[in-house]
RNA sequence: GGCGUCGUACCCAAGUGGUCCAAGGGAGCAGUUUGCAAAACUGUCAUUCGCCGGUUCGAAUCCGGCCGACGCCUCCA
């Protein structure tokens, strides 16, 4: 069964063929590291988790480049008001990031080009688009791209330029333009550009925002290549403007399939600092949201509908990731002397369906979550074969190639939490309940949850919900 | 002004013409089980899909109007 993505360049759903046969490259815009990223910007790069590890479960080989974008107006603001140096400003914000896709499970990309890095490769870019004729130079030695030479522009975005209503941000806006949209290629030097710039055939300066995914993507995927994604927010101007530069130097069509991710809401409304709505990774984890429910919370919606995120929701998925992870651990433990196979229960088939539909995570959830109810239903009344044992392991970690919602951090169970379960346990045997009761509590203090079985035996966990 | 998205139970969230008198998760309630719990399971939880009309044999799904939330139109995941 082919994949379908919904692709922003054709507005509907496409089957997806790549370029070449068993492989993907895929671009991914990454973060403007001036600031620590946040709850909403993982959204979507949680969402290019998703669908990089699906194309993986479906036997591509992928190639995914990440770009860090690490010069711009913010970061040099940032730099000048702060009195420290870009690179050490830039520095710091990375690993900062890369801290956050670590402990977020988010496999890492293969590349991830730095846009300071890649100056030489942006100027010879703008060349060609010059030496092609699509731009020209300002009065101030700025370099802009003249979108009127190019006939596709605003069809990614759905924008008409002839007709459109020019706002008060474009008209007031650079004078030096031939036309108010033209968009910026290279950025002459400016006073308050202090330190930051980069010797040109134009003179010093620095490259347009743009410019740096054109010239990256071109470099490490190639003049024309299988997916780009970002944000809805990049659609118009990134993206379009990533296109328009793309195809104009190198004269090929760029990319083939655009997906994009709807924003993240908090409690219904735009996140925003001033609303105090506004989460950082680590203010998550502070509050006890651990990486797997972070996760689930995130892909449990389609990826194309804003969702909405609420510290409320944290009981729900602690709850979730606690109800897999013991279905999981149950399997195991009935799993012992049973034959190894790689085959797959029939819900496996659906779950694959659902994913296959522009990666329908709830559809593919509710699948996953009935099987795994029906599972359990079976374990109780004690009529799964030991086959059917294997298929569902088998089942959970293909699920979980996808979603990665098992705990993989081992939690070691000290000494004096297994003593006190064993006091318990004798406790338990001499019908003392009063004694096993406090037992309970004592352990429930230190943060482990006994749970019996029934006449003798128990199971140790620990507290995932403060 | 132009382009576009969304409104489904207490909360979250699929479904976009009949198999839906509407999945799945969380919360609640009742039960099985348990020394009591917990976990697991079972039952219950929207005669209805923002509102009003229309098309159709048939609509949550298509069309029109209205109400409400939101995004983009050169900062933005």
């Amino acid at each position: 069964m082919p994949i379908k993505f919904y692709n922003t360049l054709t507005k509907q759903k496409d089957e997806f063929q790549p370029i070449r046969k068993g492989e993907v490259k895929l671009y991914t815009c990454g973060p403007t590291v001036y600031d620590t990223a946040h709850i909403g910007n993982f959204r979507t790069f949680l969402f290019e988790d998703l669908l990089k590890r699906y194309l993986i479960l479906k036997g591509y080989q992928v190639t995914h480049v990440m770009n860090l974008t690490d010069v711009d107006d913010k970061t040099i603001l940032r730099c000048n008001s702060d009195h420290i140096s870009i690179h050490d400003l830039t520095e710091k914000y990375i690993k900062l990031f890369f801290d956050d896709l670590h402990r977020l499970k988010i496999i890492p990309a293969d590349f991830y080009p730095k846009a300071t890095e890649h100056v030489p490769e942006m100027i010879d870019m703008v060349k060609k688009l010059i030496d092609n004729g699509y731009a020209y130079k300002s009065e101030d030695n700025s370099i802009y791209f003249n979108i009127k030479k190019f006939e596709k522009y605003g069809k990614l975005a759905n924008l008409n330029f002839a007709e459109q209503k020019t706002t008060q941000r474009i008209a007031t806006d650079d004078y030096s333009k031939d036309h108010p949209q033209d968009f910026v290629l290279w950025k002459a030097w400016k006073k308050e550009d202090g330190k930051v710039y980069w010797e040109s055939p134009w003179g010093k300066g620095r490259p347009g925002w743009h410019i740096e995914c054109s010239a990256m993507s071109n470099k490490y995927l190639g003049e024309n290549f299988d997916i780009h994604c970002g944000g809805v927010d990049n659609i118009f101007p990134h993206h379009e403007n990533e296109i328009a530069q793309s195809e104009c130097a190198n004269n090929k069509p760029f990319v083939n399939y655009w997906l994009h991710s709807e924003h993240l809401l908090v409690d219904g409304r735009k996140m925003s600092k001033s609303a105090g709505n506004f989460y950082k990774i680590s203010d998550l984890t502070d509050m006890g949201f651990t990486p797997e429910a972070l996760r689930y919370l995130l892909l449990s919606g389609h990826y194309r509908t804003n969702i909405n995120f609420s510290v409320d929701k944290k009981h729900e998925a602690l709850k979730v990731i606690q109800r897999i992870n013991d279905f999981y651990k149950r399997l195991l433990d009935l799993s012992s002397n049973c034959n190894k196979t790689d085959e797959l229960p029939e819900a496996y088939n659906l779950f694959i369906k659902a994913l296959d539909d522009d990666l329908n995570t709830p559809e593919a959830l509710a699948v996953f979550f009935e099987w795994m109810r029906n599972t359990n239903a079976h374990i109780d009344n004690n009529i799964l074969s030991d086959k059917d044992i294997i298929y569902a392991i088998n089942f959970i970690d293909e699920v979980n190639v996808v979603f990665d919602l098992l705990i993989s951090r081992g939690f070691r169970i000290p000494t004096k939490i297994v003593d006190l379960a064993n006091q318990r346990q004798t406790a338990r045997i001499n019908k003392d309940w009063i004694k096993a009761d406090s037992i309970r509590d004592q352990i429930l203090k230190l943060g482990w949850i006994i749970e019996d079985a029934p006449h003798i035996g128990y199971k140790l966990k620990s507290v995932l919900e403060k």
